[in-house]
DNA sequence: CCTGCCGTGGCACTGAGTGTCAATTGCTTC
DNA sequence: GAAGCAATTGACACTCAGTGCCACGGCAGG
């Protein structure tokens, strides 16, 4: 990207992120806001780019400066949550149980969601259901597993090419991040998705931990 | 749809199906037949639908009539899988462990890749490889783990709005056929996909047949 | 004051997808 | 065989997402 190459010697690295990229973030944030009441509110595809950026005060050409696509409006901010799942799992002790690491990697997205409250709720929702939304979202939740797999292989020095468990343990443990995600938004974010998680991964548990590989 | 009322009283029944529909498929499988050579060789987003269309010999406006979008020209044919994954799922012995009833199901669009050889990988490398094909695929399997989590809840008695066993077996089952998939169209299609999907579905099977719920 | 850099807006263009209508085809009925 | 009827098709126009290009304006440093 090269976003600063000069800059950056004299000013700040006090605040470990440049002027220019939190300049960029805020005006990334300044159109998500704009935007999801608007979709919201009156369906995705019945809302236009235009009106989007009429609302939040840009220009049509800004837009597509700052997201690649409509859809990546409501949905980017899942690609920084990969990394933090990964990181997650990257953290947890190196001989704790596969079923345990996974469920705290996955309890990252579902801890941020839970986090923001009714306002994570109206935006999952409207992800799983509108269905060009939802493709985006299994899309990335696809490269989710990928990482999973991966760092799991790693940390159990299996050979992935070989191997089947890490990518199928990767799968299942998102497959039950899934059932959380759904029954969470499904009860209007009423419903403690904590224990929710516990039951998933008891159920899944002993896929994850079987001595069968 | 109300595709024939009268006609079909006196003629044919004979054929299962109607002429009308037999016409609309020989007009699909000419379009689908332009299409793949030209998006297998160019990459998706290298083929423009007018150049479908023109390989084709019908107009634009038709190819819309018969595929709501581009993507569907490559992914339709996975619709009807869905159906035919559930009904194995429907037609297994009532008593059948889930994981062996599981492994039936999901082994019907594995083999139906499978017999169709090459063509078949390239057809999946395809969708593996385009982002905007790899996400309509998730959305139908997304779909298909529904219908398998409604079969398998009905088939075990569960309540599925209380038990998340049946959407966890479902997702579970459909990473397994996932791995396979990859595996299967990573070897050019070399790799054996019967042995391969029983090792998967021994790591899972713990998981699909554990009384834990 | 001038100069190079960057973010922005405006504009034109491609390509997907849709509504509408007129022409055509094929099949039924008199 | 001719008129009528339904369904399919092709052509045209239109909306909207997304992209390339260029010109303008602020803002740094010399």
């Amino acid at each position: 990207m090269s976003v600063t190459r000069d800059m950056t010697y004299h000013r700040l690295v006090t605040s470990e992120t440049t002027l220019a990229q939190r300049k960029r973030q805020l005006v990334a944030d300044e159109l998500t806001e704009a935007a999801l009441p608007l979709l919201a509110e009156k369906g995705y595809d019945r809302v236009t780019v235009d009106e989007i950026v009429a609302a939040a005060g840009v220009s049509r050409r800004t837009f597509f400066r700052y997201f690649a696509s409509k859809e990546d409006v409501v949905v980017q901010f899942l690609a920084d949550m990969g990394t933090g799942i990964r990181a997650e799992l990257a953290a947890r002790p190196a001989r704790e149980r596969p079923s345990v690491a996974l469920r705290h990697a996955v309890w990252v997205p579902i801890a941020a969601c839970a986090g923001h409250g009714d306002r994570a709720v109206r935006v999952v929702r409207l992800i799983l259901d509108t269905p060009a939304l939802f493709a985006r979202f299994l899309e990335r939740r696809a490269r989710w597993r990928d990482d999973l797999a991966a760092e799991l292989a790693g940390r159990l020095g299996l050979d992935p090419d070989t191997d089947l468990y890490p990518e199928l343990a990767a799968g299942t443990a998102l497959a039950a991040f899934d059932a959380v995600l759904r029954r969470w938004v499904g009860s209007d974010g009423a419903e403690d998705p904590g224990p929710l998680t516990e039951r998933a991964f008891a159920v899944v548990a002993p896929a994850l931990d079987g001595r069968r590989r």
